[in-house]
RNA sequence: CCAGCUGGCCGGGCGGCCGCACCCGCGAAGCCGAAAGGCUGCGGGUGAGGAAAGUCCGGGCUCCAUGGAGACACGGUGCCGGUUAAUGGCCGGCGGGGGCGACCCCAGGGAAAGUGCCACAGAAAGCAAACCGCCAUGGUCUACCGUGGCAAGGGUGAAAGGGUGGGGUAAGAGCCCACCGCGCGACUGGCAACAGGAGCGGCACGGUAAACCCCACCGGGAGCAAGACCGAAUAGGGACGGUGCGAGGGGAAACCCUCGGGGGCUGUUUCCGGCCCACCGUCCGGGUAGGUUGCGUGAGGCGCAUGGCGACAUGCGCCCAAGAUGAAUGGCCGCCACGUUCUCGCUCCGCAAGGAGCGAGGGCCAUACAGAACCCGGCUUACAGGCCAGCUGGCAAU
RNA sequence: UCCCGCUUCGUCUAAUGGUAGGACAGCGCCCUUUGAAGGCGUGAAUCGUGGUUCGAGUCCAUGAGCGGGAA
């Protein structure tokens, strides 16, 4: 488990992470873009507004912070911003699946 | 006990581990900074709702517009009175409709200011008229036609110019009479809406204003992405100053020195000027990204008393209670309450199928609707489950 | 967060308050050796709930859905 990664909040910096590489996946889709300065990484989280109402989008950016504080954070590669674009199974499925998979996901291992 | 009506309230509790945002405190620990201070650290406190939602109304606040007042246009509201900062909200009353009842619902001003519309059907849809009819009379009096009288009956329609009964008549008709309805209405009660109503009128006035409209009242526009302040990088704007070409010399270069001559355009040439271009430097202003503020003491909450049928008002006391901005208030877990379902046992009712209650154990869910975004007062809509009070109808018992 | 606009057959679109019409697509039949084209026929809709009216797609109220604009 490493520290709390920093995070995105600017619109610009989210446009940016767009360019990167997309993983697609069932739960959610991440992009990674490496910045190329080698400091510590940086993380934002999507949820748009097709998933549900503000409850379901809350609580799908809260799992997903979660399971990136306790769990993934050590996965993040030095230098690399990452974009989690949470979808709607995130809200049901068991919390130590949504670990594993993101996990699997942050490393790049299809 | 069953069925129902109205009003109000709650909308999980306790705990463990790890986190988030803001505020307060502690530092001679570290880093940044000239400083103020900030970041990291430690401790403490606080941290979503009854609808935070929809954005349907009303205000506060901010900016813009505006000399004052009125008229017109446009939009809204629409029984009466009260309440309030204000409202289209709320309270009380009136009128109409529904329900056995508690109670519920209603945009509920004006159709006698004017205009429009009322499809189809029907003779006729608003000036009253007359298709089938009825009656009288005339014609080559069976059937048909003409003239005159009538509007009871038939038929159409959502709606056809009072209803029932009697008198009356050639047939009929408020033509006359009784009752009912309708219109006007002195007067009485009430602040008013409205209610009652002596008397008068043979009946005249269809519906539609959520059609135009008339009347009364209200309304300037935009919205915290309002507005205020600070302000990179890049590009562009303005002001000031300097340089610009050629030759020679010095120097590694930047550059310096000497001489000629001032880059381009222009006023006829010179003097003296003006304008423009490129580069460099300094300064100024607008302003983007970004940041700060607006930003929580307010028509605030709770309790008590008084006045009022009530909405509410007044007085006193206590309390300070979220402040994010790709947006904090969370993740995982344990126990319990409530709920639901299954199994077993006991009791009661029943011929039976089965039903009710109590106890034990297991499973499920561990909650529904839903997340503050400048702030309030309402309305509307969504919502698992539960609690309290009052009232109505029925059954039983006393 | 705020401000606007629109919802009619499967799709695109009409309809002064008076039977919801048309085109394409679908299905059936005819024509053709078959198919296409063509012709004939047929099913299919007013976003929901209330209200005004004799009568509502239209008027009014209130919800739902979709789209757009203001960083």
């Amino acid at each position: 488990m490493g520290p709390n990664p920093k995070r995105l909040l600017k619109r610009a910096e989210f446009l940016a992470v767009r360019r990167g590489e997309k993983r697609r996946g069932r739960l959610f889709l991440v992009e990674v873009l490496d910045r190329g300065d080698g400091l510590s990484p940086r993380v934002g989280y999507t949820v748009t507004k097709k998933v549900g109402n503000a409850v379901a989008r809350n609580r799908i950016r809260r799992r997903l912070r979660e399971a990136v504080r306790t769990h993934a954070a050590g996965d993040m590669e030095p230098g690399n911003d990452y974009v989690i674009v949470g979808r709607e199974d995130v809200l049901t499925i068991p919390f130590g699946q949504l670990k594993a998979e993101l996990s699997r996901r942050l490393r790049g291992t299809r």
